[in-house]
DNA sequence: AATTGTGAAACACTTCACAGCC
DNA sequence: GGCTGTGAAGTGTTTCACAATT
Protein backbone atom coordinates (compact mmCIF):
# COMPACT_ATOMS: atom_id res chain seq x y z
CA UNK A 1 0.00 0.00 0.00
CA UNK A 2 0.91 3.47 -0.52
CA UNK A 3 2.54 3.11 -3.53
CA UNK A 4 1.87 4.72 -6.58
CA UNK A 5 -0.84 3.13 -8.67
CA UNK A 6 -0.55 1.97 -12.23
CA UNK A 7 -2.78 3.65 -14.57
CA UNK A 8 -4.16 0.46 -15.57
CA UNK A 9 -5.76 -0.31 -12.50
CA UNK A 10 -7.54 2.50 -12.44
CA UNK A 11 -9.10 2.59 -15.66
CA UNK A 12 -10.10 -1.16 -14.30
CA UNK A 13 -12.18 0.16 -11.24
CA UNK A 14 -14.79 1.96 -13.03
CA UNK A 15 -15.49 -1.84 -14.81
CA UNK A 16 -15.95 -3.39 -11.23
CA UNK A 17 -17.90 -0.26 -10.27
CA UNK A 18 -20.19 -0.89 -13.10
CA UNK A 19 -20.59 -4.69 -12.48
CA UNK A 20 -21.24 -4.28 -8.57
CA UNK A 21 -23.67 -1.93 -9.34
CA UNK A 22 -25.88 -4.18 -11.57
CA UNK A 23 -25.63 -6.88 -8.95
CA UNK A 24 -26.85 -4.75 -5.82
CA UNK A 25 -29.64 -3.65 -8.06
CA UNK A 26 -30.47 -7.49 -8.79
CA UNK A 27 -30.03 -7.85 -5.14
CA UNK A 28 -26.69 -9.84 -5.18
CA UNK A 29 -25.37 -9.20 -1.71
CA UNK A 30 -21.38 -11.18 -1.91
CA UNK A 31 -19.47 -11.88 -5.11
CA UNK A 32 -16.14 -13.57 -5.28
CA UNK A 33 -13.26 -12.03 -7.30
CA UNK A 34 -13.70 -15.11 -9.48
CA UNK A 35 -17.27 -14.02 -10.12
CA UNK A 36 -16.11 -10.51 -10.85
CA UNK A 37 -13.51 -11.91 -13.15
CA UNK A 38 -16.33 -13.60 -15.48
CA UNK A 39 -18.22 -10.59 -15.82
CA UNK A 40 -15.76 -8.23 -16.33
CA UNK A 41 -13.13 -10.35 -18.34
CA UNK A 42 -9.92 -9.74 -16.11
CA UNK A 43 -8.72 -12.38 -14.49
CA UNK A 44 -9.10 -12.90 -10.32
CA UNK A 45 -5.76 -12.40 -9.24
CA UNK A 46 -5.66 -9.45 -11.06
CA UNK A 47 -9.39 -7.95 -9.49
CA UNK A 48 -7.78 -8.97 -6.15
CA UNK A 49 -4.47 -7.28 -6.94
CA UNK A 50 -6.22 -4.35 -7.79
CA UNK A 51 -8.42 -4.26 -4.71
CA UNK A 52 -5.29 -4.93 -2.67
CA UNK A 53 -4.01 -1.14 -3.73
CA UNK A 54 -6.49 0.23 -1.26
CA UNK A 55 -6.79 -1.75 1.55
CA UNK A 56 -8.92 -5.35 2.50
CA UNK A 57 -12.29 -5.17 1.18
CA UNK A 58 -13.51 -8.97 0.93
CA UNK A 59 -14.17 -11.61 3.66
CA UNK A 60 -11.41 -14.67 3.47
CA UNK A 61 -13.41 -17.64 1.94
CA UNK A 62 -16.73 -15.65 1.45
CA UNK A 63 -15.91 -12.64 -0.87
CA UNK A 64 -17.19 -9.17 -1.32
CA UNK A 65 -19.99 -7.73 -0.11
CA UNK A 66 -21.18 -5.88 -3.28
CA UNK A 67 -23.01 -2.29 -1.96
CA UNK A 68 -19.63 -1.90 0.48
CA UNK A 69 -17.38 -2.81 -2.42
CA UNK A 70 -19.25 -0.61 -4.70
CA UNK A 71 -18.86 2.38 -1.94
CA UNK A 72 -15.42 1.65 -1.73
CA UNK A 73 -14.64 1.71 -5.25
CA UNK A 74 -16.78 5.24 -5.74
CA UNK A 75 -15.02 6.70 -3.11
CA UNK A 76 -11.41 5.65 -4.22
CA UNK A 77 -12.15 7.61 -7.84
CA UNK A 78 -13.99 9.73 -5.76
CA UNK A 79 -17.74 9.25 -7.49
CA UNK A 80 -18.86 9.70 -4.13
CA UNK A 81 -20.44 13.15 -4.85
CA UNK A 82 -21.76 14.60 -7.79
CA UNK A 83 -18.34 15.02 -9.88
CA UNK A 84 -18.77 18.66 -12.69
CA UNK A 85 -17.28 18.78 -15.75
CA UNK A 86 -16.87 21.38 -18.13
CA UNK A 87 -16.79 20.89 -21.72
CA UNK A 88 -15.22 23.34 -24.78
CA UNK A 89 -15.45 22.69 -28.03
CA UNK A 90 -19.59 22.70 -28.93
CA UNK A 91 -18.74 21.28 -32.72
CA UNK A 92 -20.24 17.54 -33.04
CA UNK A 93 -18.71 15.64 -31.22
CA UNK A 94 -18.73 18.50 -28.04
CA UNK A 95 -22.48 18.03 -28.19
CA UNK A 96 -22.77 14.82 -28.93
CA UNK A 97 -20.54 13.80 -25.86
CA UNK A 98 -22.25 16.72 -23.83
CA UNK A 99 -26.43 14.95 -25.19
CA UNK A 100 -24.58 12.08 -23.81
CA UNK A 101 -23.22 12.73 -20.43
CA UNK A 102 -26.68 14.96 -19.60
CA UNK A 103 -28.82 12.43 -20.01
CA UNK A 104 -27.61 9.82 -18.36
CA UNK A 105 -28.14 10.46 -15.06
CA UNK A 106 -24.54 9.74 -13.13
CA UNK A 107 -22.55 10.85 -11.11
CA UNK A 108 -19.87 12.51 -13.48
CA UNK A 109 -21.99 15.10 -15.30
CA UNK A 110 -21.29 17.52 -17.66
CA UNK A 111 -22.45 21.26 -16.00
CA UNK A 112 -21.47 23.91 -18.58
CA UNK A 113 -20.28 23.92 -22.01
CA UNK A 114 -18.30 26.77 -23.68
CA UNK A 115 -17.69 27.69 -27.86
CA UNK A 116 -15.80 30.62 -28.96
CA UNK A 117 -18.27 31.02 -32.16
CA UNK A 118 -21.31 33.44 -31.00
CA UNK A 119 -23.42 32.10 -33.40
CA UNK A 120 -23.45 29.00 -30.87
CA UNK A 121 -23.02 31.18 -27.84
CA UNK A 122 -26.61 31.49 -26.30
CA UNK A 123 -28.17 27.96 -27.96
CA UNK A 124 -29.12 25.50 -25.63
CA UNK A 125 -27.77 21.92 -25.36
CA UNK A 126 -30.39 19.77 -23.29
CA UNK A 127 -31.07 22.79 -21.32
CA UNK A 128 -27.47 23.95 -20.55
CA UNK A 129 -26.19 27.46 -22.27
CA UNK A 130 -23.48 27.35 -24.37
CA UNK A 131 -21.57 30.03 -22.76
CA UNK A 132 -18.61 32.36 -24.53
CA UNK A 133 -15.18 31.29 -23.02
CA UNK A 134 -14.58 34.99 -21.38
CA UNK A 135 -16.76 33.44 -18.76
CA UNK A 136 -14.48 30.13 -18.27
CA UNK A 137 -13.17 30.79 -15.03
CA UNK A 138 -16.30 31.81 -13.25
CA UNK A 139 -18.25 29.05 -14.54
CA UNK A 140 -15.36 27.15 -13.33
CA UNK A 141 -15.24 29.13 -10.02
CA UNK A 142 -18.74 28.50 -9.28
CA UNK A 143 -19.41 25.35 -10.41
CA UNK A 144 -16.25 23.24 -8.44
CA UNK A 145 -15.81 21.43 -11.70
CA UNK A 146 -11.95 19.98 -11.71
CA UNK A 147 -12.38 18.08 -14.83
CA UNK A 148 -12.79 19.34 -18.30
CA UNK A 149 -13.31 17.83 -21.80
CA UNK A 150 -11.09 19.62 -24.67
CA UNK A 151 -13.32 18.70 -28.49
CA UNK A 152 -11.86 21.89 -29.83
CA UNK A 153 -9.94 21.53 -33.15
CA UNK A 154 -6.57 20.80 -32.57
CA UNK A 155 -4.90 24.35 -33.53
CA UNK A 156 -7.30 25.79 -30.52
CA UNK A 157 -6.42 22.97 -27.93
CA UNK A 158 -3.48 24.54 -26.59
CA UNK A 159 -4.88 27.86 -25.76
CA UNK A 160 -8.07 25.67 -24.14
CA UNK A 161 -5.81 24.03 -22.16
CA UNK A 162 -3.82 26.56 -20.78
CA UNK A 163 -7.10 28.73 -19.45
CA UNK A 164 -8.60 25.80 -17.76
CA UNK A 165 -5.32 24.91 -16.24
CA UNK A 166 -5.15 28.88 -15.10
CA UNK A 167 -8.91 28.14 -14.09
CA UNK A 168 -7.63 25.59 -11.45
CA UNK A 169 -8.80 22.53 -13.55
CA UNK A 170 -6.87 19.26 -12.99
CA UNK A 171 -7.67 17.19 -14.99
CA UNK A 172 -8.43 16.92 -18.99
CA UNK A 173 -10.23 14.27 -20.92
CA UNK A 174 -8.47 15.66 -25.00
CA UNK A 175 -9.91 14.31 -27.92
CA UNK A 176 -8.60 16.91 -30.21
CA UNK A 177 -5.62 15.59 -32.35
CA UNK A 178 -2.79 17.95 -30.33
CA UNK A 179 -0.11 17.02 -28.17
CA UNK A 180 -0.93 19.33 -25.31
CA UNK A 181 2.14 20.04 -22.77
CA UNK A 182 0.36 21.11 -19.64
CA UNK A 183 1.84 21.75 -16.06
CA UNK A 184 2.84 19.02 -13.29
CA UNK A 185 -0.23 19.16 -11.63
CA UNK A 186 -2.45 18.20 -14.40
CA UNK A 187 -3.75 14.65 -15.67
CA UNK A 188 -3.62 14.35 -19.09
CA UNK A 189 -5.80 12.09 -20.99
CA UNK A 190 -6.02 11.74 -24.46
CA UNK A 191 -8.13 9.99 -26.71
CA UNK A 192 -7.54 10.41 -30.65
CA UNK A 193 -10.02 9.22 -32.49
CA UNK A 194 -7.93 9.09 -35.87
CA UNK A 195 -5.44 6.69 -34.17
CA UNK A 196 -7.87 4.80 -33.22
CA UNK A 197 -8.79 4.25 -36.66
CA UNK A 198 -5.87 4.17 -38.04
CA UNK A 199 -4.27 1.60 -35.97
CA UNK A 200 -7.32 -0.19 -35.96
CA UNK A 201 -6.52 -1.07 -39.90
CA UNK A 202 -3.46 -3.02 -38.68
CA UNK A 203 -5.84 -5.50 -37.38
CA UNK A 204 -7.50 -5.94 -41.10
CA UNK A 205 -6.22 -8.12 -44.13
CA UNK A 206 -5.45 -4.96 -46.18
CA UNK A 207 -2.33 -4.18 -45.03
CA UNK A 208 1.50 -5.48 -45.24
CA UNK A 209 1.72 -7.94 -42.32
CA UNK B 1 11.60 -9.52 -36.33
CA UNK B 2 9.00 -11.37 -37.77
CA UNK B 3 7.31 -11.57 -33.85
CA UNK B 4 4.32 -10.84 -32.51
CA UNK B 5 3.90 -6.95 -32.43
CA UNK B 6 2.48 -5.05 -29.01
CA UNK B 7 -0.55 -3.09 -29.42
CA UNK B 8 1.00 -0.15 -27.67
CA UNK B 9 3.63 -0.21 -30.67
CA UNK B 10 0.70 -0.30 -33.05
CA UNK B 11 -0.78 3.00 -31.62
CA UNK B 12 2.20 4.92 -31.32
CA UNK B 13 2.52 4.63 -35.52
CA UNK B 14 -0.27 6.90 -36.72
CA UNK B 15 1.01 9.62 -34.05
CA UNK B 16 4.40 9.26 -35.86
CA UNK B 17 2.71 9.28 -39.51
CA UNK B 18 0.73 12.43 -38.14
CA UNK B 19 4.00 14.08 -37.85
CA UNK B 20 5.36 12.48 -40.79
CA UNK B 21 3.04 13.94 -43.46
CA UNK B 22 3.10 17.00 -41.82
CA UNK B 23 6.94 17.31 -42.29
CA UNK B 24 6.63 15.97 -45.81
CA UNK B 25 4.28 19.08 -46.26
CA UNK B 26 6.69 21.43 -44.99
CA UNK B 27 9.56 20.15 -47.23
CA UNK B 28 11.38 18.93 -44.18
CA UNK B 29 13.02 15.50 -46.09
CA UNK B 30 15.08 14.49 -43.24
CA UNK B 31 14.49 13.51 -39.48
CA UNK B 32 16.29 11.92 -36.61
CA UNK B 33 14.58 9.98 -34.07
CA UNK B 34 15.22 12.80 -31.06
CA UNK B 35 13.54 15.04 -33.84
CA UNK B 36 10.77 13.05 -33.77
CA UNK B 37 11.09 12.16 -30.01
CA UNK B 38 10.68 15.72 -29.42
CA UNK B 39 7.63 16.00 -32.00
CA UNK B 40 5.77 13.11 -30.20
CA UNK B 41 6.19 13.22 -26.72
CA UNK B 42 8.17 9.35 -27.18
CA UNK B 43 11.20 8.52 -26.09
CA UNK B 44 13.85 8.57 -29.32
CA UNK B 45 15.06 4.73 -28.23
CA UNK B 46 11.09 3.72 -28.23
CA UNK B 47 11.07 5.51 -31.90
CA UNK B 48 14.17 3.47 -33.35
CA UNK B 49 13.01 0.06 -31.37
CA UNK B 50 9.08 0.50 -32.72
CA UNK B 51 10.38 1.41 -35.92
CA UNK B 52 12.79 -2.10 -36.22
CA UNK B 53 9.61 -4.13 -35.65
CA UNK B 54 9.22 -3.78 -39.28
CA UNK B 55 12.55 -3.05 -40.88
CA UNK B 56 15.72 -0.94 -40.83
CA UNK B 57 14.25 2.04 -42.62
CA UNK B 58 17.06 5.16 -41.19
CA UNK B 59 20.07 5.74 -42.47
CA UNK B 60 22.99 5.53 -39.87
CA UNK B 61 24.50 9.15 -38.93
CA UNK B 62 21.52 10.75 -40.98
CA UNK B 63 18.33 9.80 -39.80
CA UNK B 64 14.83 8.96 -41.63
CA UNK B 65 13.44 10.80 -44.73
CA UNK B 66 10.54 11.61 -44.18
CA UNK B 67 8.48 10.52 -47.48
CA UNK B 68 9.83 7.50 -46.97
CA UNK B 69 9.34 6.37 -43.83
CA UNK B 70 5.01 8.15 -44.13
CA UNK B 71 4.96 5.63 -47.13
CA UNK B 72 6.70 2.43 -45.08
CA UNK B 73 3.96 3.06 -42.37
CA UNK B 74 1.33 3.51 -44.52
CA UNK B 75 1.85 0.30 -45.84
CA UNK B 76 2.23 -1.21 -42.37
CA UNK B 77 -1.26 -0.13 -41.40
CA UNK B 78 -2.55 -0.56 -44.25
CA UNK B 79 -3.20 3.03 -45.21
CA UNK B 80 -1.71 2.93 -48.87
CA UNK B 81 -5.50 2.82 -50.30
CA UNK B 82 -8.64 4.09 -49.35
CA UNK B 83 -10.07 2.42 -46.09
CA UNK B 84 -13.50 2.07 -45.83
CA UNK B 85 -15.56 1.76 -42.62
CA UNK B 86 -19.14 1.02 -41.67
CA UNK B 87 -20.69 2.51 -38.11
CA UNK B 88 -23.70 1.14 -36.67
CA UNK B 89 -26.14 3.36 -34.58
CA UNK B 90 -26.63 6.49 -35.78
CA UNK B 91 -27.09 8.39 -32.66
CA UNK B 92 -25.58 11.52 -31.36
CA UNK B 93 -22.42 9.93 -30.74
CA UNK B 94 -22.56 8.10 -33.89
CA UNK B 95 -23.42 10.89 -36.14
CA UNK B 96 -21.43 13.21 -35.18
CA UNK B 97 -18.23 10.50 -35.39
CA UNK B 98 -19.68 10.25 -39.06
CA UNK B 99 -19.47 13.84 -39.66
CA UNK B 100 -16.15 13.87 -38.25
CA UNK B 101 -14.84 11.77 -40.22
CA UNK B 102 -16.76 12.70 -43.82
CA UNK B 103 -15.38 16.30 -43.45
CA UNK B 104 -11.84 15.25 -43.01
CA UNK B 105 -10.80 13.61 -46.12
CA UNK B 106 -8.79 11.10 -44.48
CA UNK B 107 -7.34 7.46 -45.93
CA UNK B 108 -9.75 5.98 -43.11
CA UNK B 109 -13.54 6.90 -44.17
CA UNK B 110 -16.62 5.96 -42.74
CA UNK B 111 -19.07 5.43 -45.77
CA UNK B 112 -22.30 3.45 -44.35
CA UNK B 113 -24.16 4.24 -41.37
CA UNK B 114 -27.06 2.13 -40.52
CA UNK B 115 -29.87 1.99 -37.55
CA UNK B 116 -32.61 0.11 -36.69
CA UNK B 117 -34.98 2.93 -35.88
CA UNK B 118 -36.99 3.81 -38.99
CA UNK B 119 -37.53 7.41 -38.67
CA UNK B 120 -33.33 7.98 -39.17
CA UNK B 121 -33.22 5.55 -41.63
CA UNK B 122 -33.60 7.13 -44.94
CA UNK B 123 -32.04 10.65 -43.55
CA UNK B 124 -28.66 11.78 -44.53
CA UNK B 125 -25.15 12.30 -42.93
CA UNK B 126 -23.58 14.52 -44.91
CA UNK B 127 -24.33 12.95 -48.24
CA UNK B 128 -24.16 9.29 -46.79
CA UNK B 129 -28.09 7.67 -46.48
CA UNK B 130 -28.74 6.15 -42.71
CA UNK B 131 -29.96 2.54 -44.02
CA UNK B 132 -31.60 -0.75 -42.05
CA UNK B 133 -29.25 -3.35 -40.58
CA UNK B 134 -31.15 -5.22 -43.31
CA UNK B 135 -28.85 -4.34 -45.67
CA UNK B 136 -25.98 -4.62 -43.69
CA UNK B 137 -24.08 -7.70 -45.08
CA UNK B 138 -24.67 -6.59 -48.54
CA UNK B 139 -23.64 -2.82 -48.06
CA UNK B 140 -19.83 -4.56 -46.69
CA UNK B 141 -19.44 -6.87 -48.83
CA UNK B 142 -20.37 -3.76 -51.68
CA UNK B 143 -17.57 -1.41 -49.82
CA UNK B 144 -15.22 -3.86 -49.05
CA UNK B 145 -15.25 -2.86 -45.65
CA UNK B 146 -13.09 -4.79 -43.42
CA UNK B 147 -13.63 -2.31 -40.41
CA UNK B 148 -16.86 -1.28 -38.47
CA UNK B 149 -17.69 1.38 -35.71
CA UNK B 150 -20.32 0.25 -32.72
CA UNK B 151 -22.26 3.41 -31.87
CA UNK B 152 -25.24 1.24 -30.34
CA UNK B 153 -26.65 1.25 -26.57
CA UNK B 154 -25.35 -1.65 -25.07
CA UNK B 155 -28.03 -4.11 -25.25
CA UNK B 156 -28.33 -3.87 -28.34
CA UNK B 157 -24.18 -3.89 -29.13
CA UNK B 158 -23.35 -7.69 -28.80
CA UNK B 159 -26.26 -8.65 -31.50
CA UNK B 160 -24.38 -5.76 -33.65
CA UNK B 161 -21.32 -7.80 -33.44
CA UNK B 162 -22.37 -11.21 -34.41
CA UNK B 163 -23.90 -9.65 -37.60
CA UNK B 164 -20.89 -7.57 -38.37
CA UNK B 165 -18.43 -10.58 -37.66
CA UNK B 166 -21.01 -12.47 -39.92
CA UNK B 167 -20.69 -10.09 -42.40
CA UNK B 168 -17.28 -10.34 -42.68
CA UNK B 169 -15.58 -7.45 -40.52
CA UNK B 170 -12.38 -8.48 -39.04
CA UNK B 171 -11.99 -5.40 -36.64
CA UNK B 172 -14.55 -3.13 -34.57
CA UNK B 173 -13.95 0.34 -32.42
CA UNK B 174 -16.68 -0.27 -29.83
CA UNK B 175 -17.77 2.84 -28.04
CA UNK B 176 -21.03 0.97 -26.31
CA UNK B 177 -20.07 -0.08 -22.90
CA UNK B 178 -20.39 -3.50 -23.21
CA UNK B 179 -18.11 -6.39 -22.52
CA UNK B 180 -18.39 -7.99 -26.29
CA UNK B 181 -17.37 -11.14 -27.28
CA UNK B 182 -16.26 -11.73 -30.94
CA UNK B 183 -14.29 -14.62 -32.65
CA UNK B 184 -10.47 -15.08 -32.80
CA UNK B 185 -10.53 -13.32 -36.29
CA UNK B 186 -12.07 -10.29 -35.17
CA UNK B 187 -9.97 -7.75 -33.63
CA UNK B 188 -11.88 -5.62 -30.65
CA UNK B 189 -10.66 -2.37 -29.48
CA UNK B 190 -13.25 -0.34 -26.71
CA UNK B 191 -13.25 3.07 -26.15
CA UNK B 192 -15.82 3.59 -23.00
CA UNK B 193 -16.40 7.06 -22.71
CA UNK B 194 -17.59 6.44 -18.71
CA UNK B 195 -14.85 4.72 -18.17
CA UNK B 196 -12.80 7.59 -19.37
CA UNK B 197 -14.23 10.45 -17.36
CA UNK B 198 -14.64 7.86 -14.26
CA UNK B 199 -10.76 7.27 -14.11
CA UNK B 200 -10.79 10.97 -14.33
CA UNK B 201 -11.91 11.74 -11.40
CA UNK B 202 -9.43 10.09 -9.48
CA UNK B 203 -6.42 12.08 -10.79
CA UNK B 204 -8.66 15.54 -9.53
CA UNK B 205 -8.50 16.55 -5.46
CA UNK B 206 -12.39 15.12 -4.78
CA UNK B 207 -11.11 12.09 -3.89
CA UNK B 208 -10.15 9.44 -0.79
CA UNK B 209 -6.54 9.18 -2.21
C1' DA C 1 30.70 13.13 -36.34
C1' DA C 2 26.35 11.78 -36.12
C1' DT C 3 22.65 8.73 -35.78
C1' DT C 4 20.66 4.17 -36.39
C1' DG C 5 19.74 -0.49 -34.77
C1' DT C 6 19.98 -3.61 -30.93
C1' DG C 7 21.50 -6.68 -27.04
C1' DA C 8 21.37 -6.13 -22.00
C1' DA C 9 19.47 -4.00 -17.86
C1' DA C 10 15.78 -1.94 -15.67
C1' DC C 11 11.19 -1.36 -14.83
C1' DA C 12 6.17 -2.41 -14.86
C1' DC C 13 2.44 -5.33 -14.90
C1' DT C 14 0.35 -10.00 -14.73
C1' DT C 15 0.06 -14.66 -13.30
C1' DC C 16 1.28 -18.21 -10.10
C1' DA C 17 0.95 -20.44 -5.92
C1' DC C 18 0.00 -20.67 -1.38
C1' DA C 19 -0.26 -18.93 3.49
C1' DG C 20 -3.76 -16.79 6.20
C1' DC C 21 -8.32 -16.34 7.61
C1' DC C 22 -13.26 -16.94 7.92
C1' DG D 1 -13.49 -25.87 2.54
C1' DG D 2 -13.31 -21.85 0.21
C1' DC D 3 -11.78 -17.49 -0.97
C1' DT D 4 -8.86 -13.48 -0.03
C1' DG D 5 -4.45 -11.19 0.12
C1' DT D 6 0.29 -11.31 -1.26
C1' DG D 7 5.25 -12.55 -1.93
C1' DA D 8 7.67 -14.75 -5.83
C1' DA D 9 8.06 -15.91 -10.62
C1' DG D 10 7.06 -14.82 -15.17
C1' DT D 11 6.10 -11.86 -19.02
C1' DG D 12 6.07 -7.62 -21.50
C1' DT D 13 7.71 -2.94 -22.36
C1' DT D 14 10.98 0.79 -21.87
C1' DT D 15 15.42 2.66 -21.18
C1' DC D 16 20.33 2.23 -21.36
C1' DA D 17 24.48 2.03 -23.67
C1' DC D 18 27.18 1.07 -27.43
C1' DA D 19 28.67 -1.28 -31.74
C1' DA D 20 27.64 -0.64 -36.58
C1' DT D 21 27.24 2.32 -40.39
C1' DT D 22 27.13 6.27 -43.31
Amino acid sequence: MARRIPEVVIKRLPVYLRVLNDLVRKDVEIISSAELAHHTGFSSEQIRKDLAYFGAFGTRGVGYNTRTLSEKIKGILGLDREVPVVLVGAGNLGTALARYSMNKHEDVRIVAVFDNDWDKIGKKIEDVEIKPMEDLEEVIKETGAKMAIITVPAVAAQEVAEKLEKAGIESILNFSPAKLSVGEGVYLQNIDLTIELQSLAFYTSNNEG
